[in-house]
DNA sequence: CAGAATCCGGCCAGATACTG
DNA sequence: CAGTATCTGGCCGGATTCTG
């Protein structure tokens, strides 16, 4: 018996963590930091189009679902690390599956699209 | 060397196809279409708190990007069968994968978020 | 450099009503 | 049953400004 999709769970819904994972701006976090620790200004350079408030918002809520740590070097100017944590880790892999699957797909996708707007 | 995330690309933005991907009730109707076709009823019900509008531009979109197939029987009432297509069912077991991700993980986010909360 | 705070406009999601 | 059409309010996200 499948579990419903919507509902509740005692302490965290199952939707809750999948729309933490569904975020547009998490998912390009978590792909990007895969690669290996990461500066701010790395992933704010690496992320076309992300805003600084975006940046820092989805970098706290990853923070806070214990998939990705912070840390400050306090220099001057100071300097902040994030790096994934073992479970962001696991969570990252199975995003890189899904952009596996993008890059794969997207050709197939722009067609389908195509031919659906033209009909 | 990694392509550059917001990068463009002559047919399809990576980006549009991860948006399509990453959009919370897609991610919803691929994984419980993954157990076969429904019916768009079914689909209503199985998803707790889907508005009907909501339910109908989603099958759209993932009809219109070849992911998701509409059949219409023309009967009196109406019924209509919703089916992965094959590249569906390709993105429908990476879905998959995430979704049981997040059930693994459900209790340790929910803890990392009361911890986080409470400093 | 790495944010915090504030303001604001657009868009999207939900609710509602209607239909073949 | 399986939609379409329309309206509306909230909120999300971008832009801007300021700071340790």
């Amino acid at each position: 018996m499948r579990e419903t999709i919507g509902e509740d769970h005692p302490t965290c819904r199952l939707r809750d963590v999948l729309d933490r994972v569904g975020d547009k701006w998490s998912v390009l976090v978590m792909d990007l930091l895969g690669d290996g620790p990461k500066r701010y200004s790395e992933l704010q350079r690496a992320i076309a189009g992300i805003s600084q408030r975006m940046l820092t918002l989805t970098l706290r809520s990853l923070e806070r679902d214990g998939l990705v740590e912070r840390t400050v070097t306090p220099t001057s100017p100071p300097r902040v690390d994030y790096a994934l944590t073992p479970v962001g880790r696991t969570l990252s892999s199975q995003i890189a599956g899904l952009i596996a699957w993008a890059r794969q797909h997207r050709d197939y996708v722009a067609a389908s699209r195509a031919r659906y707007d033209a009909s």
